[in-house]
DNA sequence: GCCAACGTTGGC
DNA sequence: GCCAACGTTGGC
C-alpha cells in the first residue's frame, strides 16, 4: 500500500464533483508532468491518496481511492500521457491546510511542503498518519 | 497581481 | 547535449 496526494485547483476539478462521481470515479486526467505522470504509472488499485485543492483553499479536503491503474489518458492522443481513475473515499472532518502542514515540525520533509508545484506526490506512511491525526480522522 | 520555482522548448 | 528563453503553477 502506497500513500498520494493529488493536486487540484477548484474552479478545475473539485472534491465535491469528485463526489458526485461516487464508486463510479473518474480518471485523473490532464497531467502533462513526467514525475507526476511516473508517480500514476506506479500507483496499485487500493492505493490510497490525499485531494488537495491548491491555489485559494490550500487544504487536503478528502481521501480517495485508486481504482484503476494507468491507462492512456483520454483528453489527449498523445501516448506520453496517461493516467489513473480514482473515487471519493470520504471527506476528512477537518481539512488540513498547507499551514498546518508547514507548522507542524514532523512534516517539514513532506513532498507538498518542499516542493509546491508537483501535481500528484507520495505521502510517507508517518505523513498520512500524521495529516489523518490533524484532521480528527480516526 | 506579483514573483519564485520549476519544467519544457528550441537554437546552437 | 547544453543552455537560454519562455510558459505555467501556485503560494503569498
Amino acid at each position: 500500500m502506497t500513500y498520494w496526494l493529488f493536486k487540484s485547483e477548484v474552479s478545475t476539478w473539485s472534491w465535491d464533483q469528485q463526489v458526485a462521481k461516487g464508486d463510479t470515479g473518474e480518471e485523473w486526467d490532464g497531467v502533462r508532468n513526467y514525475q507526476a505522470r511516473n508517480h500514476m504509472r506506479t500507483m496499485k488499485v487500493g492505493d490510497l491518496g490525499f485531494f488537495y485543492h491548491s491555489q485559494k483553499e490550500k487544504e487536503i479536503v478528502g481521501i480517495v481511492e485508486v481504482i484503476a491503474e494507468s491507462h492512456q489518458d483520454s483528453t489527449t492522443d498523445d501516448e506520453r500521457w496517461d493516467c489513473v481513475d480514482i473515487k471519493a473515499v470520504r471527506a476528512l472532518p477537518n481539512p488540513v491546510t498547507l499551514a498546518m502542514c508547514k507548522e507542524d515540525p514532523r512534516l517539514t520533509e513532506m513532498v507538498l511542503v518542499n516542493n509546491t508545484r508537483l501535481s500528484v506526490q507520495p505521502v510517507a506512511d508517518a505523513e498520512w498518519k500524521i495529516i489523518l491525526e490533524l484532521a480528527g480522522d480516526a
